[in-house]
RNA sequence: GGGCGUGUCGGCUAGAGGCAGGCCUUCAGGUUCUCAGCCUGACAGCGAGGGUUCGAUUCCCUCCACGCCUACCA
C-alpha cells in the first residue's frame, strides 16, 4: 500500500510556523516512501475559518518549498480537499452510526450543557456530557426533534476497558475508556466536528500514516472508536512534538512569532527556515546540521523524531539563515534581496554591493540599513561620535583635511587609497583606525561598515570627498 | 481537579549497562581599519530520591517539574 500523509490545517488567521513543522515531517515520509503528500482545509469552524487565510497556507507552504501532491488548489483523484465542500458527505456517515448504535441524537441545550459543567467542575469532577440523551428511549428525543428541538448526533462511547494503541513516536499509549466524553460528531448547523470529518476523510482519502501534532494525542481514543464502529482500517498513529516557547508552553504568537509571513518578510530563506524546522525533533547521523530536504529524505524515519518539546530558538535559525545566506552566489543573494530595497535600485550598484555585505546580512532585510550611504546623496553622523572620546575636533578636521588631500590624487580604488591613508597614518604617528574611523563616520554616517577603502571605491569619488570635506567643515569652519 | 505526554550543557540534540560527543548562544584569544565572517580554545548537562548491578545518565519504582488535552474550535 503506497505511504499517503496529509497536513490538515484550518484556514483561520496566519499561517503558523507549526503548519510547516508538520508539514515537513509529513512530506518527507511520504517522499520517502515514494508516496504522497496531501494538503486538506478543515473549515469546518465556520465562524472562523476564511479563505484570505486559506490562500495564505497554499502560498506558504510553496515559499517553503513543502509542495504537495495533492490539494485544494492542486486537485487529486480523491478531492475535494476542502471539507466545507464535503459537507454532505458527513451526515450520512454520522446518521449511519446511529442506525449501528454506536451513535446517538442528542438536544441538550448549550445551557444546559454549561450548567452540566459547572456543577460537574464545582464537585471537582471532570467536565464532561452526562449521557442525558443517551440515557433516553430513543423516541422520547425523536419526538423532539420532531417538534423542531436542534439536534447534534455524539458519539458513544464505552466506560469500561481501556484503549491501547501504538503511537511511533511514543510507544504504546494507554487510556482508560471512561475518561472519553462522547464527542459530538455533527454539530447542530449539519457541519461535522474535527473528529468525525478527519477521521471520514483520512479514510476516504486512503490516509497511512496521520502524522500530526501531539496536542492531539488526547483525542485519538475517539477516532479510534471511529475507526473500530465505522469498521474501516485505522492509520499508523505518529504524534509529533509541539513546537515551544521560550518558557517551553505552546508556541503563541504572543511570545514568538509564528506566522509564516513574518519568517518571509523579515527575510529568511525558506530553505534556512525548512533546514531549521528540521532540527527541531530530528537528527542527522553524524551530527549534519546543514542539509537539504533531499539528504534528509535519505535518512528519516518516524521513529527518529524527538518526543520532547524543542524550543523554538531564534539565534539559532539566525545563525542558519546566514549559511544560506553566504552559500549563495552574489547574483543569487542580489536576486532575494530584490524585495527588501535592492529590486529598486541601479542594478550594476548593487552588484558591487553585495559582495561587501553578504557576510554581515543576518537576514535580507538588514538590506537597507546596511547598505543606506551607498545610495544617499549625503550622510548624517553626530559630530562627537566622529571625533571620538580620544581626541578633539581640531585633531579629527586635521586628519580629515589630510585624507581629503592624499585621496584628491588618488587612483579610486580600494588597494590605492587603503596605500595613501596607510602613509597618512604611518606620518601623523597615530594608528590606522585612528584614522580610519573618522573617515569611516564621515563617508558613511556608521562606525560599523564593510572595509572602508572597499566602500569608498563603491561609493565614488565625488561623494565621498564631498563628504569628507563636508564633515571637517563642521568640525572647523572656514 | 482528571487523563495523557515529556525530562541529557542556557537552547537544539547524539549516545550507550563501562571516559557523556556535536551544533547554536556566551566567554577568551587570533585574523583585521570598524562590524560581520572565518580560525583556536574555554565554560557548561544526564530533574530528584530509592532500588537492580562490580558498575546506572541508560533498566525498574516513587516523587518532582514542565507541557498538552479536558468546546456544537481545530
Amino acid at each position: 500500500m503506497p505511504v499517503r500523509v496529509r497536513i490538515a490545517p484550518s484556514p483561520t488567521g496566519d499561517p503558523h510556523v507549526g503548519t510547516a513543522y508538520v508539514a515537513l515531517f509529513n512530506r518527507t515520509w511520504a517522499r520517502r516512501n515514494g508516496g504522497q503528500f496531501l494538503l486538506r482545509i478543515e473549515d469546518t469552524d465556520r465562524a472562523r475559518s476564511n479563505p484570505e487565510s486559506e490562500r495564505m497556507i497554499f502560498e506558504s507552504l510553496k515559499w517553503l518549498g513543502l509542495t504537495y501532491d495533492e490539494g485544494p488548489d492542486v486537485g487529486g483523484p480523491t478531492g475535494p480537499y476542502r471539507q466545507s465542500e464535503r459537507v454532505s458527505i458527513y451526515p450520512k456517515h454520522a446518521k449511519d452510526l446511529v442506525e449501528k448504535g454506536a451513535a446517538y441524537y442528542c438536544t441538550c441545550t448549550a445551557d444546559r450543557l454549561e450548567a452540566v459543567r459547572k456543577a460537574q467542575s464545582a464537585a471537582k469532577l471532570a467536565p464532561r456530557y452526562d449521557g442525558h440523551c443517551r440515557n433516553l428511549p430513543p423516541a422520547e428525543v425523536k419526538k423532539q426533534i420532531d417538534a423542531g428541538a436542534p439536534w447534534v448526533i455524539r458519539l458513544k462511547v464505552a466506560n469500561e476497558g481501556e484503549c491501547r494503541f501504538k503511537d511511533v513516536v511514543r510507544g504504546e499509549v494507554v487510556f482508560a475508556w471512561d475518561q472519553i466524553d462522547d464527542q459530538i460528531l455533527l454539530k447542530s448547523d449539519g457541519w461535522p466536528t474535527y473528529h468525525l470529518a478527519n477521521v471520514v476523510d483520512d479514510h476516504l482519502m486512503g490516509i497511512t500514516h496521520v502524522i500530526r501534532a501531539e496536542e492531539w494525542i488526547s483525542s485519538t481514543p475517539k477516532h479510534i472508536k471511529l475507526y473500530e464502529v465505522f469498521g474501516w482500517e485505522p492509520p499508523v498513529w505518529c504524534h509529533v512534538p509541539l513546537l515551544r516557547n521560550k518558557d517551553k508552553s505552546k508556541i503563541s504568537k504572543r511570545k514568538n512569532p509564528t506566522s509564516l509571513n513574518w519568517y518571509r518578510d523579515q527575510g529568511y530563506l525558506p530553505e534556512a527556515l525548512v533546514n531549521f524546522l528540521g532540527l527541531m525533533g530530528f537528527s542527522m547521523p553524524a551530527g549534519l546540521e546543514v542539509y537539504s530536504p533531499a539528504e534528509m529524505e535519505k535518512e528519516f524515519t518516524i521513529e527518529k523524531i524527538n518526543a520532547g518539546g524543542p524550543v523554538f530558538d531564534m539565534q539559532k535559525l539566525d545563525w542558519m539563515n546566514g549559511q544560506y545566506m553566504r552559500k549563495l552566489s552574489a547574483e543569487e543573494l542580489a536576486k532575494r534581496l530584490g524585495p527588501f530595497g535592492a529590486a529598486g535600485k541601479d542594478p550594476a550598484l548593487v552588484k558591487r554591493i553585495v559582495p561587501l555585505i553578504q557576510d554581515r546580512l543576518r537576514v535580507l532585510s538588514d538590506f537597507g540599513e546596511l547598505t543606506s550611504f551607498f545610495f544617499a546623496e549625503t550622510v548624517e553622523h553626530d559630530p562627537a561620535v566622529l571625533v571620538g572620546k580620544k581626541s578633539t575636533a581640531a585633531e579629527t578636521a586635521s586628519l580629515l583635511a589630510a585624507a581629503v588631500e592624499v585621496l584628491k590624487s588618488c587612483e579610486w580604488t580600494a588597494a590605492a587609497m587603503e596605500g595613501k591613508l596607510r602613509e597618512v597614518a604611518t606620518s601623523k604617528n597615530i594608528k590606522p583606525g585612528d584614522l580610519f574611523m573618522p573617515i569611516r563616520i564621515a563617508v558613511t554616517g556608521k562606525a560599523a561598515t564593510p572595509p572602508l577603502t572597499e566602500t569608498m571605491e563603491v561609493i565614488g569619488k565625488e561623494k565621498c570627498l564631498a563628504r569628507l570635506e563636508a564633515a571637517r567643515k563642521r568640525l572647523s569652519p572656514g
